[in-house]
DNA sequence: TTTGATGCAAAGACTTTGCATGCTT
DNA sequence: AAGCATGCAAAGTCTTTGCATCAAA
């Protein structure tokens, strides 16, 4: 459903890079344009070919840089993955990942079943956690492993 | 505490090897060694520092391609990290991870309290989300995110 | 005008592979 | 004896960097 949808090429991005101290760049735009069109998790080779397939020249390296640039800026963040290559993900609220382990890729799990998900952890076993490592917990990332059911559909 | 406790270098490996169809050699036992006696979750390069210091020679690439026969067989665990190298686990029950922002460094959370946090997770939770993604969920990999705090002995 | 971004190529980090040799079974 | 494991070096993949040029602020 949101496999093809056309990605906006100057969506308004003015506003968001400046309140994250980022120059609004051709490149920057067309680069977080394809990342929030896309639910796919890409990896940097992804997005490079994507927008070179789109006519948006952009180099590897910037595509790198400026994927970079983001995650420090808190508009992106990447994914790491046993597979060597780096995934990325527009969105940075706490969500939910499944990663199939046939194939690798990596999708969000909607955002409703994963505040279910997280709601359904007792804060005070969180607590507990932290009081006993003496730790700051700040995020949990948290990752079903598995794969999908086969289609049963004749 | 079990920050240096001494490898054994020849535990009762071959048994658990034979069961896993893995050929017992001397590379494999102190590196299957290591890998048990810390729970700093090593990557290969620790591990064939840590080997070569102990004069138990063993080459890098044996290191990886151990190490990748060893998660092949269920015997250890791969877990992919932001910095770019693998860390590698050899206990493969499912458990949690802290990660610390500050350092990368990877360590289990303890069983027990570990056991707390997936046990708290309802099952029609999980049934839910395996329903709605038409998925088998068949890990759950969990990771706590953020720093230590600070020591504030005097 | 100043500062930071881009693109290219080169370097770098991490991991895998080809192949001859050696060790396990 | 057969077959897999090892070690080395080379190749491969993914990512970062140096530096000159260019664009945004």
């Amino acid at each position: 459903m949101s496999e093809h949808q056309p990605v906006n090429p100057e969506p308004d991005l003015r506003e968001l890079f400046a309140t994250h101290h980022l120059r609004c760049t051709r490149q920057r735009r067309v680069l977080y344009g394809a990342l929030m069109a896309t639910d796919s998790h890409p990896t940097a080779d992804h997005l490079f070919q994507e927008l070179s397939r789109r006519d948006h020249s952009i180099s590897l390296a910037t595509v790198y840089n400026t994927l970079e640039a983001f995650c420090r800026a808190g508009l992106a963040q990447r994914i790491a993955t046993p597979s060597g290559s780096a995934r990325y993900d527009a969105s940075v609220h706490n969500h939910l990942h499944i990663r199939d382990e046939n194939s690798g890729v990596v999708a969000d799990v909607p955002e409703d079943l994963g505040k279910r998900f997280l709601d359904a952890i007792p804060r005070e076993v969180i607590q507990q956690l932290e009081s006993h490592l003496d730790f700051d917990i700040r995020e949990l990332k948290v990752e079903l492993v598995g794969r999908y059911r086969p289609d049963m559909r004749q």
